[in-house]
DNA sequence: TTGTAAGCGTTATCAT
DNA sequence: ATGATAACGCTTACAA
């Protein structure tokens, strides 16, 4: 017992008052401090106060390393994400880290790059294995190499946002969502509808964008509505890649679209700003409908299909540590609601004969949010 | 050794090759495994080779929980923040995590909540303390106990982009960005300015708000300019406390000011979608500037003072770690960068005597972002 | 109710 | 260059 302080010192003195500190200044054993401050039963509740009273006094905190090891669990679940600062994956985070907080649980993320092939990007088992009690996966694009990976660690996992093989899942169903998108236009009266979707030209199991494209296609062949192969525009789910689809569209000659599905808030985001830039009058002349309620999706009036990430992070991680806690089975497939939200970028579209750049439509608005380019 | 086996069995098994089971393939003692797989010096080329095949075989990783007992550091630092899906932040936790995920460090994440006396906030040393080897604060209101706590917790910290009482800090100077806005409107003949600022009705420690209207003050005053009283609007950094503004601004009876400095993009956004919308042209009626140089702020033509808060993270992290390889006085103050970024929400005021309400001035536009609300 | 002691998987010291 | 071995701080049978 002196005998400690002397090799603590030795050893480059990690600082911190440790459980035997505690246990001394008790007068009691370790393990009586352990079960005290854990609020395990077994312990009178006088040298239960007398133990919470001077570990408070004395600061102390169990050290997690410790604990990790010798319980093998480290009381911390990993977040796997491709990127942090995009709307879906920060707010799932912020999902998955209430539901954790709220249960004494750590948050240790893995931003992975974006998916796509030129991106630098290591990961394997390593960065995660015996770091994390379970996993929470969001929206990624994965190689087989990787899930094979993910599968090895065996530990509870889901994933949010987008279907990895063989591993349950929890998100939006995408192609009733985009189909709800699609039927609220043709149900304005469209029929000259183009799509702007989010694929990406990689190999990754992603598919999230092509449900959506199918959702497209069916609904409006369904409707007996033409698709048209110059109409069909593609992104990034960023609204810089929204902007440039526009552009595309529009420069291209030709007739337009009255309405635009895009398959995320973002890109339709920038469909609009380069149409009112171009002198293109949302909705009067243009149509857009997004999926997402991104947080500024309600001041621009962007109707949309809105999803909740935060809450769909939130329940994963439940299942996540309702799994850790012993329930058996917690973990499994989820569907999340999704839902229309009529606002002011989808009307009907201009009657044909009506020149289409003149005059703006009864009720719309007439003055510019995006100010000469 | 044989004994080990039953032993993990007995004790319910934690899964997992250790490095004794890699030593014993191998032929070696532990230790030998152990500074071959760190990349250590004294094992010999031959034994290195033979013992990271098997450990690659095996697929052995170390216990982080073993390690961070063994050596006292976690490799992982903490991030502290009081939002992760606001612009700000998660840029900044991007940052972070670039540095980290280089250097071969965790990130984890501490969610508090915003700042305001209202918000349930746990913020106790023992959520960080011997869980990380150092603290990244990003932009929080603290209050003088969690301070206290933070500086009792005796690791690397560093506070980006706020001040906190004591601290290190990273972050652009705040009172120089704010001035450098007005000054641009003020050069384009701007004398009826508004300001937008973000204060917190709250006692907490959190100066940024301060200083930026402080500059505003300077500045007009320094100009010779009048400050009204009821030009002074306050928001919460969101787009809607903005377009809160703009109608507390425009509903009121008497005259407007030709141009507003918002102390933040997304609040400069909220007045822009509620201008576009009340028919107030941006920028003929009415100039706006912010800061930040938000994601969609290019898009929207926003004019900015931009900043760039995952360099400042990145930077911050950095000196953390540099710190923790032993290069002491690594972490200090230091002042980021910032730079205005003239788009196309500021120009000269109309001529006094001309109609405000009806034509467009040359060459703005005239379609519309905001549909009809 | 409390204590004893054997792990947990590494790292680091000191021999060899 | 390699190996024994003692920590690291905590948990948990099991004994008392």
């Amino acid at each position: 017992m002196v005998a400690k302080t002397t090799d603590r010192a030795q050893r480059g003195g990690h600082s911190g008052v440790s459980i035997e500190d505690v246990a001394l200044a008790a007068g009691v054993s370790t393990a009586t401090v352990s079960r005290a401050v854990r609020g395990l039963p077994r312990v009178s509740p006088a040298t239960r106060e007398k133990i919470l009273g001077i570990a408070e006094a004395l600061g102390y905190v169990a050290s997690s390393s410790a604990s990790g090891l010798a319980t093998g669990r480290t009381k911390t679940i990993g977040v796997l994400a491709p990127f942090v600062s995009r709307w879906f994956f920060s707010k799932a985070i912020e999902g998955a880290d209430r539901e954790l907080h709220a249960r004494q649980y750590n948050l240790s993320l893995f931003n992975l790059g974006g998916h796509g092939s030129h991106r630098e990007r290591l990961f394997s088992k390593t960065m995660v294995y015996k770091q994390i009690d379970a996993l929470l996966v969001l929206c990624m694009a994965l190689t087989h190499e990787e899930i094979e990976h993910l599968q090895k660690i065996d530990i509870p996992l889901v994933v949010v946002g987008g279907h990895v093989e063989e591993c349950p899942y929890i998100g939006i169903d995408d192609y009733a969502a985009a189909a709800t998108a699609v039927r609220h236009l043709i149900g304005l009266g469209h029929t000259e509808i183009a799509l702007l979707h989010g694929d990406d030209e990689t190999d990754l199991n992603f598919d999230v964008p092509r449900v959506r494209i199918k959702a497209f296609q069916d609904v409006m062949a369904g409707a007996g509505l033409n698709v048209r192969e110059e109409w069909d525009e593609w992104g990034d789910f960023t609204v810089l890649s929204g902007q440039n689809a526009f552009h595309r569209l529009w420069d291209r000659p030709g007739p337009k679209p009255t309405a635009i599905f895009c398959a995320s808030d973002e890109m339709a985001m920038g469909i609009i700003f380069e149409a009112t830039r171009a002198g293109v009058q949302v909705p009067a002349d243009l149509s857009v409908i997004g999926i997402d309620d991104h947080d500024f999706s309600e001041a621009m009036g962007l109707t949309t299909v809105r999803q909740r990430p935060d809450e769909q992070a939130e329940m994963g991680t439940k299942m996540l540590l309702d799994e850790l806690d012993g329930i058996a089975g917690s973990v499994r497939s989820m569907v999340a609601p999704h839902e229309l939200i009529v606002r002011s970028t989808t009307a009907p579209p201009r009657r044909a004969g009506v020149v289409t750049r003149t005059d703006a439509a009864p009720g719309a608005m007439t003055a510019g949010a995006a100010p000469g380019g």
